[in-house]
DNA sequence: GTCTATACAATGATAGAC
DNA sequence: GTCTATCATTGTATAGAC
């Protein structure tokens, strides 16, 4: 059963959200997500870690694209200002087709507990993240820690509705509108 | 081996605690817990719904508390004010056994990435719980939510000073200079 | 250098006996 | 309510095939 058709990761990703949309994501089995993508158990295992990791693998791009956002904000640049540009670039990663991806893929995160857990750990590690790249920033952790609980939040918010609306614009724009939002409430400093 | 000396719970938690503490968390097998404890693996599974669960159960009371400092709030109170009475409500719920507690579990938890995910979890649940009820409350879902984080960020980092200090005051007031810190930092509203 | 075959340990579920 | 026993599945390890 040997293969070169190259996009193996593709492909289990693929046959993984089929599968788990037609029959849940416990009552799917590696095994049976490895033949639908012509592949072995084995094989699978050697590019994913775990079967959750399939539906979350280029997250990682994540943690590098909001660090890169702090290291570029200009010397002059205020706290939140350089929260801004750590959210912008993080937003900036996602193509339009992130979109139907998400469409997919969320419907089958919120019905398994396994994978709501994953989905918690990311959020939680994209948040240390940049708290800890913003410490070392602007020396203040307190105030990295907030500031980064609010870009997070504004990232996820806004791609939420990004995802479930159809406006044209990229997802960036719905970042950060609630993220001035969000500066607003707060009084802007 | 039938028991029923009561406290079942308590003797797999303690029996984890050792086991992990000597051989690591993913070198204990739930059968060594279960042998510890006087128990077999079938009753384990029977409290517990999953191996990393022995350690967190108990932190559904931490929801319950926090939901219920909200609830409790004056009906004057603002916003932060609302919050600051859910994070002591929740920090109250902590006897003084918890700092040591803390410190035999923390550095478990810190050594695995099943057990790390497994916080991250609970700590996005608690900060979802407290979105909720605060969005109820108060009516702005976007300001709840900002808040949400920032009163759970003061409760982790209070927790974790009082943890590695010998101060003999209450977990809550290390909770609460913490979370007035934020509220300093952000130009209180 | 990627894919496969096979064997293995551990989690977690299930059915039934005392 | 706890136990014995058995089972499917995940995830690891190793050695080998193309």
């Amino acid at each position: 059963m040997g293969r070169w058709e190259p996009d193996a990761h593709g492909r289990l990703l693929r046959a993984s959200i089929d599968l788990f949309a037609e029959r849940g994501y416990e009552a799917t089995t590696t095994a049976q997500i490895a033949e639908r993508a012509g592949l072995t158990r084995t094989t699978l295992f050697r590019l994913f870690p775990d079967k959750r990791e399939i539906l979350f693998k280029g997250q990682e791009m994540l943690i590098v694209r909001a660090v890169e956002g702090i290291e570029r904000a200009p010397e002059t640049a205020t706290p939140f200002e350089i929260l801004r540009s750590s959210i912008k670039n993080l937003a900036d990663g996602h193509p339009a087709s992130t979109r139907a991806t998400g469409r997919a893929l969320d419907p089958i995160i919120a019905s398994s507990p396994e994978l709501q857990e994953r989905a918690s750990f990311k959020r939680v590690s994209i948040t240390n993240a940049i708290h800890e790249a913003l410490t070392a920033r602007i020396g203040d952790p307190r105030l990295a820690g907030v500031l980064a609980d609010i870009g997070v939040r504004a990232y996820y918010a806004g791609y939420n509705t990004w995802v479930a609306s159809d406006d044209p614009r990229p997802m960036t724009d719905a970042v950060l509108e609630e993220l001035a939002e969000y500066q607003r409430l707060l009084g802007n400093d």
